[in-house]
DNA sequence: GTGAAAGCGCTAACAT
DNA sequence: ATGTTAGCGCTTTCAC
């Protein structure tokens, strides 16, 4: 049962007529009489003929797979991502060849390596929160190859890219808690290096100034873990300095601070109404379930890899490089009612 | 920018030498000269040398990669098992190709035939809940194609498969509620035709049996979900028929479950004890933090691949299957104590 | 120590 | 309507 995969030779041997007619009986040429088309394609079916996809990408020099470039799989965010990407590519005839940079340096440099050698033919990149250098990606647009960014972009990398506005987000998640009559309101923040952090707190200070409520720094508290946040609402408490509403740079930090609050007897909405960021999984199964920003995963992931398709596809070397932004929806659920 | 990628030839006509020397010097041969491989070896680092994986896949007839189809990579179970596969794989020298069913047999057909056209050298499977013919897969054993299993296996197909023991870790978790005084244990169960779900409901019998406790099929419901569970328990609520104990199939039933009973007023775990079952994200956050069974994703991801890989090289057509049963870790948290 | 040639599977001029 | 040939990039036997 090890038998070889069969091949066109296979089937011109068999029939007695040559590798080209079989390929061109194959995908259907006008020049091929019915009854050769006929005998090639039921011979094929019968034997299970697979085109070789390897051979087909030597010959046309081009690998029909795109890359992805990914910090890490196991976040329902990125996952989602990546189901917006295979059912494009798929769609459209490609195949995706994935990896995680585990958000190390070296791993995305060894990645784009990989890709490299794979020929794929453009990449989708999401970078990892570790890396400061990027002339492995310069190099990949040396080479020709496309490119597009999705959430973590490259600032100082001409390229499309799509990103969700997360200062816009923000600042609708910051207006909803301030709408429902919020006044004191804390932002857990992520780590002041990372782009998508300080665009989440512009636009939380944004809601916050044009409700002209006190800008106070010491309602920024930076944490952006379950564990930080459950540490930080605890010296709330101890301090009964409470804020009536939260905003959290991601979810699993808004939960932190709702379970934290939660043991410590504070009653979530009613005291305290809590937003978080990125609507996962979790939001809707917190209790009280979680108001978030939904990111589009999906989405994000479908039109990036259509843009990409449109790059390989055109082959314009000189187009302007092209910015989409998806706006992140406001889910309302319980937590900050 | 758009220029080819360097290729062996480039380097041959450039340092007026053949392309099979060149070939040689790459791969440090014994009969090259050491200013000859000193000489390619500072062109093709200059040049940006990628070898193509494409060309050497053709050559050599494997293309050192191996294929993956897993029903929703959206899950985390499933993409931890990826991450588990990745790591494998990539430091053994393979690319991974990972293929989605989204639970449809017609997908899984047409990515086992991208896998078949990309000559993968053997493929993981986790089959779709819509499946119940197996001759795609069938027909990849008979095209010498190594195939291992992991999760949800298929019982008629003889190959390497790797699962956790269900029916024990439902035992556990069932046994747990029991030490822990609750005698009255409600079984929330998936659909009785997967293995997987008969398991489970298994090993809950067992534990039950094996207590003493009455054996009442009222007390098996099938629900595995989230809104299942919710309308369950209402019932139950409703029918003033409420049990000491939940044991559910998964862990977003048990989600739904203790949701639903803590909206009634119920109290979790004083009135009624709650375990779930596949430990993913949300069981640490749910509150009170869920009881659950950890399935080991990346474990079995990795143990998966290394039978995988373990079978590609040694090519012997008849060994005998082999099947890895892990252990699934029940871990106890707040909903159950 | 190096080169020439063949071939992996397929396609696309260029014959006939 | 079909066959012949060359070549995609690489390795490897066989020459020298």
């Amino acid at each position: 049962m090890k038998n070889n995969p069969i091949t066109i030779k296979d089937i011109a041997r068999i029939l007695g007529i040559s590798a080209s007619t079989v390929s061109r009986a194959l995908k259907d040429h006008p020049d091929i009489s019915v009854e050769t088309k006929k005998a090639v394609n039921e011979l094929a079916a019968q034997l299970k003929y697979q085109p070789n996809a390897i051979a087909l990408s030597l010959k046309q020099s081009r690998s029909n797979t795109i890359g992805v470039i990914i910090p890490e799989i196991v976040h329902h965010f990125f996952s989602s991502v990546i189901s917006g990407i295979e059912d494009v590519a798929y769609k459209a005839g490609y195949t995706v060849m994935i990896c995680q940079s585990n958000e190390k340096y070296d791993r995305e440099v060894a990645n784009t390596n990989m890709l490299l050698a794979h020929r794929v033919d453009g990449v989708l990149v999401s970078v990892a929160k570790e890396a400061t250098n990027f002339d492995h990606l310069r190099m990949m647009k040396e080479k020709g190859i496309p490119l597009v960014f999705f959430d973590r972009i490259v600032p100082g990398l001409e390229s499309d890219q799509v990103v969700i506005d997360d200062e816009e987000a923000a600042y609708k998640a910051t207006k909803h808690l301030i709408d429902n009559g919020r006044k004191r309101i804390v932002h857990f923040s992520g780590p002041s290096h990372l782009q998508i952090s300080t665009n989440r707190k512009d636009g939380y200070l944004r809601a916050v100034r044009e409700a002209g409520l006190t800008e106070d720094p010491a309602l920024i508290i930076e944490a952006d873990n379950f564990e930080k946040a459950v540490v930080a609402v605890r010296h709330m408490v101890d301090n009964k300095n409470l804020p009536d509403g939260i905003f959290a740079t991601n979810d699993l930090t808004a939960v932190g601070a709702m379970q934290g609050l939660q043991k410590l007897g504070v009653k979530i909405p009613e005291q305290i109404a809590i937003v978080g960021f990125s609507d996962g999984r979790l939001s809707g199964i917190t209790n009280p379930p979680l108001t978030s920003v939904d990111q589009h995963g999906y989405e994000m992931g479908s039109l990036a890899t259509e843009i990409l398709l449109q790059r390989i596809l055109s082959s314009d070397e000189n187009y302007t490089p092209v910015t989409r932004v998806l706006q992140g929806n406001l889910v309302v659920r319980e937590s900050s009612k």
